[in-house]
DNA sequence: GTGAAAGCGCTAACAG
DNA sequence: CTGTTAGCGCTTTCAC
C-alpha cells in the first residue's frame, strides 16, 4: 500500500503547538480562533504543505462535497451544454462533480445511483430521456436531495428543472401553420418517451387543432435512434407520407433530415420546412441552417444545481418544478424568417 | 447533520453472529470464506439492504476508486468523445470519473488538481491543449498516475496517448499540394500552443518542403479562439492571403471557414479546399461535409484510461506514449474524393 | 478560545 | 477459515 498521505492534521497540530480541533477550525475557518493562533497553524500548514484529507473529512462529517451527476452520454451536445452548467455552478459552490454515462438506459442509471450511494455523494443532478419506474423507485427509498435537468417527471414529485415543451412545440408548429403547411410531421427518436408523448406531441395536437387541421397518426415519425445518421434515413417516410414540413424533437435528427432532403434534390425550405428543438450549436452550422426552438441549455444545468445545493443545505425550494423561458429562433430552414 | 447510513458492517457481523472482518471478506469477494458462511453473510446483507460505505473504505484501504479527470470542456466535441471512452473503460473497472472543466486555463488547471488530489483520486487522466511548467510541477510533486488523452507532452515525460499529429498533417497537406494548391494557409485557435507548433505545423513544412514550396508565415493563421464563430470570421484574412486551401486544427473552426466561404460565394472545395483534424461527427453534418484527418477519438480515451488502471496496479506500461493510427477521409470539402 | 477524546465505517495485519 | 485489534485522518461534542 503506497503511503500517499504524508503530513496530517496531527502533524500540523504537534509542529504548531496546538490540538487538532484548533487546526481543524482554522482549516475550516471556524471564527473561533484567536488571529495570531490562527496565523502560526496557518503558517505552519504552509511551511508542511498541508492539505486536508477529504475522504478523512466525509468520514467524519458524513458530506463529501461532491454529488453525482447522471447523463444520457457526454457525447450528445445537448445534455454536454447542461452538464457544464452544472459543473460550473457546482464548482461555485466547491463540490465536485461525479459524472456517469447511462445512455438513458434505466438498468445502467440503477447501476449507476447505487455505486453514487455507496460513494455518499451528497446530491443528484439526474438527466434522463424517461424516468423509469424502478429509478424513481430507488430515488425515493434513498433520501437524498435530487434534481432533474433538462428531463420531465410526468408526475411533478421531483424537482426539475425544463422549458415547457409543450408550448414551445405549440408555438413552433404554429409557425409551420402559418407558412401554409398542413401535412406536419413530427420527428422523435423514441414517440413514448414521457418528454414526447406527454408534452412535445400535445403541444403539436394542441397547434393543429387550434387551426382546424386533422391530426394523422402517420405523421408521428419515430427514428428508433436519436443520431444525425437516424434522421438521414427519414426521407423516405417523410416524401411517403407527402409531409411538407418537420417538426424534430433534437437536432442531430434534424440536421440528417435536412442533409438528406436537401442531398436528394428536394429544397430546404422551399419545398419542405423543418424546425428542431434543442438549440445547440449544430443549429448554425447546418446549411440551411436549422429554426429552433431556443432554450438557455447552460441555465437549465445552472439552475438546476443551484437548486440542489440549497436542498443539500436543507433549505426550501421557492419552486419544485422550474420552467426557463424558451423562444423561436427563425434560421434558414424555415420560409418564415421573422418571428 | 443528517443521518445518512443506516446499517453498517458491524450491524451486518452481529445480525449474521460473525465478526466484522467476515462480513468485510465476503463483500469484498475474498476467497477465505466457507460457503455457508458467506451465504449466510450475505443473506444478512440482502436482508438489511447494506451497501458498503466506500469513504469508509476509502479511508481505511487508502484507495477511493476514483479518478479525476481534466478535461479543457465537455461541451467541445472532441474531447467529450474522448470523455465517453474514459467513463466506459472506467466503469469496467469499477472506477468513477470526478470531471473537471477546466477551460484549457493552467490556474483552474491547478485549482482542479489540488481539490482532486484532497478528494484522494487514484489517478488522473489530463486533457489540456498544452501542458504547462506549472501544472507539469505539480503534477511531478504530487506522485499519482497520470497519464495524459488527446494532449501531448513536448518533453515526452507523462504516459500519454494520441495519434502522430505530425504525420498526420504532413499526409494531409500532402493531399492538397497534389491537387495543386501552393497557397495553403494552416489554421489554428492558437498557433503557440505544443500540439501546434511542435507537430502540425512541422508536419505542414515538411509537406511543403518536400513538394518544393516555400513555407510563407502568413499562411499561419491564428483565430484566437476555436469555435464556429472564430472560424466564420477567417474569411477576409484566407482570401487576403489569396490562399486556395486551408488546413484547419478543429472541426468548429473548420466548419466556420466553409460556412463563411460559401455563404460569401466562394465554391467549396471547387475554388477552396478545405481539411480538418478531429474528425468529430461535424464533418458529415456541414454541407459540403469536411475532408479530414479520422482518428479514435473514443480509443484515445479508453486506451489511456486503460494505461491508468495499469499504472494505479502498479503495473509496467509497455510503452508510455502511445500513438493510436490515423487515417484520411475524403469528404467533400476536397478535390481529390479518392484517398 | 482551546484541548481531550470519542467516534465516522471500514480494512488489514496478526493470531489462532 | 474466522475473530481481534488497531488504526485511516478528520470532525465534533463536551469540558475547561
Amino acid at each position: 500500500m503506497r503511503k500517499k498521505q504524508s503530513v496530517t492534521i496531527y502533524d500540523v497540530a504537534r509542529e504548531a503547538g496546538v490540538s487538532m480541533a484548533t487546526v481543524s477550525r482554522v482549516v475550516n475557518h471556524n471564527h473561533n480562533v484567536r488571529p495570531d493562533t490562527k496565523e502560526k497553524v496557518l503558517a505552519v500548514v504552509k511551511r508542511l504543505n498541508y492539505r486536508p484529507n477529504d475522504v478523512a473529512r466525509g468520514l467524519a462529517s458524513k458530506k463529501t462535497t461532491t454529488v453525482g451527476v447522471i447523463i444520457p452520454n457526454v457525447t450528445n451536445d445537448y445534455f454536454a451544454a447542461l452538464a457544464r452548467g452544472i459543473d460550473d455552478i457546482a464548482e461555485m459552490y466547491e463540490y465536485n462533480i461525479i459524472l456517469t454515462n447511462s445512455d438513458g438506459n434505466s438498468q445502467k442509471e440503477i447501476q449507476a445511483l447505487n455505486t453514487l450511494f455507496s460513494k455518499q455523494v451528497d446530491g443528484l443532478i439526474f438527466m434522463t430521456n424517461q424516468l423509469s419506474e424502478m429509478v424513481r423507485k430507488e430515488l425515493q427509498t434513498e433520501h437524498l436531495p435530487v434534481v432533474l435537468a433538462g428531463s420531465v417527471d410526468a408526475e411533478q414529485q421531483l424537482p426539475s428543472v425544463n422549458i415547457d415543451y409543450q408550448k414551445a412545440v405549440y408555438a413552433q408548429v404554429n409557425q409551420l401553420i402559418a407558412t401554409g403547411n398542413e401535412r406536419i410531421a413530427f420527428v422523435a427518436d423514441d414517440l413514448e418517451l414521457a418528454i414526447n408523448k406527454s408534452f412535445r406531441i400535445q403541444g403539436y395536437r394542441d397547434a393543429l387543432a387550434h387551426a382546424g387541421i386533422p391530426f394523422r397518426k402517420e405523421l408521428l415519425i419515430e427514428a428508433r435512434d436519436g443520431n444525425y445518421q437516424a434522421g438521414y434515413r427519414l426521407r423516405h417516410r417523410l416524401v411517403q407520407q407527402q409531409a411538407t414540413a418537420a417538426m424534430v424533437s433534437n437536432d442531430e435528427l434534424a440536421a440528417g433530415v435536412v442533409n438528406s432532403l436537401t442531398d436528394h434534390g428536394i429544397q430546404v425550405p422551399d419545398q419542405f420546412e423543418v424546425v428542431t428543438s434543442n438549440d445547440t450549436k449544430l443549429t448554425e452550422i447546418t446549411r440551411p441552417s436549422l429554426s429552433s426552438i431556443t432554450q438557455p441549455l447552460y441555465d437549465i444545468g445552472a439552475v438546476a444545481m443551484r437548486m440542489l445545493t440549497k436542498l443539500m443545505d436543507n433549505e426550501q425550494l421557492t419552486t419544485n418544478n422550474v420552467l426557463l423561458s424558451f423562444g423561436l429562433k427563425a434560421r434558414q430552414s424555415t420560409k418564415s424568417r421573422e418571428v
